[in-house]
DNA sequence: AAAACTGCCATGAAAATGTCATAACGGCCT
DNA sequence: AGGCCGTTATGACATTTTCATGGCAGTTTT
């Protein structure tokens, strides 16, 4: 299973590189920076799976960074967690209201934040945590690298995979070609735009079972989503 | 739309009836319940959108009652936020492992809870969150591409959906078909005014069901406008 | 070496779009 | 009432977009 990928943004050297450290140690891949701008760039050109972000920062503010995340496409459903200071209940309500999924107030466990942060993403993208997805009458299981459909083991293909795996970890979202290529193909994919139709087309086939109806729907002139059952 | 249905458990009674009374007043529907066994039977009969869940009660303890709740298909996916003493680290880590979304530690303003709250499902089920439009009985959800009425799916091409979309973002006001046309088609399209009146009607014709009142109104020698139901 | 997979293209089908001609409508005047 | 004028509604149509599908050649995997 591919480790989850974390965007840090703290000030605090110490703080961060501890972190940075707990966090690889425990599976995933971290990248850090302690601005708000040169993270709101790192978010644009990989998207992350989750932000860990300090209130405190230079450059943006935390309030700032949060507010830009959620406006950019790309970054509007990436859950936030933010680190605040004990008192400042006033920030954690705003940041909730801003779109900040959770916080953690300083001084807190590095046990703790990871604890939240599996939270969060078991939450949000159960796959990352190793968990199985049900949509509708599909499952699958990401560490056995699985897909059944009514009990009928699907067979397909790699680039499939990645293709219904991000699909049941965002069910009914429509996503443009262009959105799939980053999520499935990697940002900075050369690839047609068309050839998602194809893929999507083998994936069609591949989950074809008891003559039911299609669980994929094409959203015309702007992308395909997963419909349960 | 319906309101979330949340499932309060709570031991100290002033508390239970002071988040009660400020959730309902927020516009959701609240059960509470001071007893872990009676919580569980309530949520199995009636599964709610969310839990808040108290760690310290009488019955089952809250950590039992959380293990209960993701056990059982039904409540599996339910969010939980619990309540806690501030002290406890280790409970609070114990619980989200349990497979609690989120806590707050006690004592705690009532408006923070309500953030979070509002945080946790804008995540699980953003039609709950306000991340749909609602406009008399019409409703849209952006991020699925979804029109409905009345319970009725409706189909509409891409430029009715970015017509109504446009309208429903701005109900009642009167546009004319200068304005629609930078809005919808985009600033400077070179088409003819007369050919909003051919989109107002394929979408007049898209959204008629059981034969309710047309919520389009024509404005004559001004524009368009929607009017609630 | 065989099989599976990938990306791309050509083709045909379906859906959507913009225009026009004509009918219907609304307000206003006599 | 009736008639007139400007505005809007409607049906039809040609064109353009967009999508589904089968096939194919080059790669990678087994």
């Amino acid at each position: 299973m591919s480790a989850p990928k974390l965007l840090l943004v703290e000030d605090d050297k110490a703080l961060a590189e501890l972190l940075e450290y707990r966090f690889e140690s425990e599976g995933y891949a971290v990248r850090a920076t302690a601005d708000g701008d040169e993270a709101l760039m790192l978010a644009a050109e990989d998207t992350p799976d989750l932000v860990i972000l300090d209130w405190m920062i230079e450059g943006a503010s935390g309030l700032e960074v949060c507010r830009r995340l959620r406006r950019e496409k790309s970054t509007a459903h990436v859950p936030i967690i933010m680190l605040t200071a004990r008192e400042a209940e006033d920030d954690r309500v705003r940041g909730l209201e801003t779109g900040a999924d959770d916080y953690i107030t300083k001084p807190f466990s590095p046990r703790e934040l990871l604890a939240r942060v599996a939270a969060v993403l078991r939450r949000v993208r159960p796959a990352l945590a190793g968990e199985t997805i049900e949509v509708g009458d599909m499952r699958l299981d990401p560490v056995a690298h699985r897909l059944e459909r009514r009990g009928h083991e699907l067979q397909v293909g790699p680039t499939e995979y990645r293709l219904v795996k991000f699909f049941m970890e965002h069910p009914r979202r429509v996503f443009s070609r262009g959105q799939l290529l980053d999520a499935v193909w990697g940002t900075g994919s050369e690839i047609e735009e068309r050839t998602v139709d194809v893929h999507i087309r083998r994936l069609r086939k591949a989950i074809t079972v008891e003559n039911v109806r299609d669980p994929i729907r094409t959203v015309r002139s702007a992308g395909y989503a997963l419909e349960p059952v």
